[in-house]
DNA sequence: AATGAATGAGATTTCATTCAT
DNA sequence: TATGAATGAAATCTCATTCAT
C-alpha cells in the first residue's frame, strides 16, 4: 500500500511499520531491511498471476483460451494499482539484481505459459505460423501492459484502449486467410 | 547522467552539482529544486525525438517510411541509457502530475507522426484499414519500447528481438493479402 | 537555554541537540520540529507563573497582596533571562499563531489573578474604583515588564527602577485621600 | 516592509533586493550587510518622533499638552506596523549592541522631551510631584507602547484599550485633590 | 552605480537501521 | 516476539556575501 501510494523511494520504513499496525524494531525482526519488503511483494505478486497460469492451462482451442486470456489479464490491469506496483518494480529491478531476476521469473512463469498457448495454436493451424513464438507472447503481454500505463497516465479507462489492443494482437497471430 | 547511473531519488542533489562542476548554492540559482532537474531533462529529451519526426515527415511510401522509422527508433532505444531514463521518467510521471504532463506530449508529438503515416498507408491502400489508427501507433511505439526494457532487463541485445517485433507490427499492420 | 544565548532564529535545532545531550536525529523523535520545542518552552514558562498566583490568591488584605506580587515579579523579572525569554516568545506570537495563543493564556492566568485581587480591593474600598479592572491589571504587567526590559537593555539593575515603578502602580490604584 | 511582513530574521536580503528594485549586487553597493539594513531603519524610525517631540515642545498647560501626546502617540502605535517594528528592532537590540544604542538613543530622545514636560506640569502644579520625574516618563512611553502589543495580538483595536491607559497615567500623574 | 552568477557553510528535517529492554 | 528510543549520515534547500563584468 505504501509504495503504491507514495512509491518505494519515498516510502519510510515508518510508514511501512505503521501501516502494518507493528512497531518499527518488530518489522525489522521480520524483514532485514527495506529492500526485503520489496522483494517480498515481487514475491507475492507471482502469486497473483495464478488465475492467468490457470487460463492459459486450458484445453479448450486455443483462441478462445487467448480471448479469455486477454480479458482475464487486461481487466487486472485495468487496476491503476497494479500497473504502478509493476512500474514500481521494474524501476527498482533495473539497478537491484535480485529484483531483477524476481521480476524475470515471473514474467517468465506467464509467457511460458503463453507461448505453449501459441505454439498449440500453431500445430492446431488457430494460429499463423509465428517466426519465434516466445517473443511473440512477450510482445503480447508488453502491449497489454503499455496500454495499462497509458491507460493510468492519460486516465482513459483500459477498456476504451481494449479494441484496438484486441485486434493488434489477433490480427498479429491469426492466419492471414480468416 | 546521475539519473541514470543511480536513479533519481537515489541521486542526490549534490551529486548532480558536483557532476555539473557548479557549487552546489550555484545549482539553486539555475533550478528551483530537483524536481525541476528531473523536468528539464525531460523537456530535453524531447529534442532527441527530431529524427525520428523527420523520419515519419518523409513523402516515401508508407511502408518504406515505417520501415526506417522502426529501424531508427528500435537503435536509439538499444543505448540502454535511453530506456532507463524513459522509465525513470515514466515512474515519476506517476506521482507528478507535470511530468505526466510533459511525458504525455512528448509520446503524442511521436504518435501523432506516426499516426498520419499510419492513415496515409492506409489510404494508399499500404496498409490495413485498422480501427483506429492514433491507437495503433500507440501500440506500436508500446511495442517497441516495451521489448527495449526486456532488452536492458535480461540482457539480450536489441537487435535479438527485433526480428520478432518487427514481424509482429508489420503483420498487423500490412494487408492480409500480401 | 539556547534561545536565551542566542535566540530563536540564530538557534539551531544541532545546538539543543548538543545542549540536550541528545543526538539530532532522537531530538526529532520527541519534537516534530524546532517551533515545537519552543512551544514547549512556552508551556513550560507557564508553571513558573505558578508561585504568582499562589500570592494573589492569598486572603491578605489587598495592599499587602499586590506589594507581596509586585515584590515577587519583579524579583523574577529582574532575571534576565526570564526577561529574554519572555520577549523571544513575544516576538514569536506576532507571526505564529499557536506561541500567540500560548502566550496570551498565559497573560490570562496572572492578569485575571490579579483582576480578583484588584477587585476585592475595590469592594473592601482599599483600591479606588478603577473603571476596568481587568485593563488595569494588564497594565500593572506590562508597567513591571516594560521596565524590566528596560532594565536589561540600559544595564541598569531593576530594583534601582522599582521605587518609581511602585509608586506609579500604588498611585494610580489606592484611593485617593492616602 | 520585509521585516514587517516576514521578521528580520525570516527575511533574506535577496527579498529587501527585490522589494526595492534594486539587484542584489547593487544592494551591496548601498549597505555593508543586512545588519545595517535593520541600523538605517532604526534611524529612519528616529525621525517618526519628530511630531510628538514637536507636541511635547508646546508651551501650553502641560495636561493639555500630555493629553495631545498621549493622543497622538497611541494613534501612531494603533497602526500594528509600528509595534511590529519596534518589536522586531527590541529583539534584535537584546543580542546587538549597536541596534541597542540606537533603540536607547531614540526612546531618550522621546522620554527626554517628556520629561520636561512633567517636571514643567510639578513646577506648575499641574502634576503631582513625582519622585522621579524620568522614571515616570519612561514608564508612561512603556504603558502605552505595552498596550499596543497588547492590541495587536488580542486583536482588540487600541482606541479600546485606552480609556484605562489615559485614567491610569492621569490618575497617577495629577495631584491628589483633583 | 549596477548586475546576477557563484560560493560554501549552514539550515532543518528524514531516514534506514540498531539495540537495550 | 515485541518495543520505541537512539543514532548519525545524508537529504534538500537557504543564506549572506563576493566578485568579475
Amino acid at each position: 500500500m505504501c509504495f503504491l501510494e507514495r512509491g518505494y523511494h519515498q516510502t519510510g520504513v515508518r510508514d511501512i511499520a505503521n501501516r502494518a499496525q507493528v512497531s518499527l524494531g518488530n518489522l525489522y525482526n521480520h524483514f532485514p531491511g527495506k529492500h526485503d519488503v520489496l522483494v517480498e511483494i515481487a514475491m507475492l505478486e507471482r502469486k497473483e498471476m495464478d488465475p492467468f497460469l490457470k487460463i492459459l492451462a486450458m484445453r479448450s482451442p486455443t483462441p478462445k483460451v487467448l480471448d479469455k486470456f486477454i480479458r482475464a489479464y487486461s481487466k487486472y490491469l485495468a487496476a491503476p494499482e497494479n500497473v504502478i506496483l509493476t512500474l514500481e518494480i521494474s524501476s527498482e529491478a533495473i539497478r537491484q539484481p535480485d529484483i531483477a531476476q524476481l521480476f524475470v521469473e515471473n514474467r517468465a512463469e506467464l509467457t511460458d505459459a503463453l507461448t505453449a498457448v501459441v505454439k498449440r495454436g500453431i500445430d492446431d493451424k488457430d494460429f499463423r505460423a509465428v517466426p519465434d513464438p516466445e517473443q511473440a507472447s512477450q510482445i503480447i503481454i508488453e502491449v497489454l501492459e503499455g496500454s495499462a500505463y497509458r491507460s493510468v497516465l492519460s486516465e482513459v479507462p483500459m477498456r476504451k484502449l481494449m479494441g484496438s489492443v484486441k485486434d493488434f494482437i489477433l490480427t498479429s497471430l491469426l492466419p492471414r486467410q480468416g
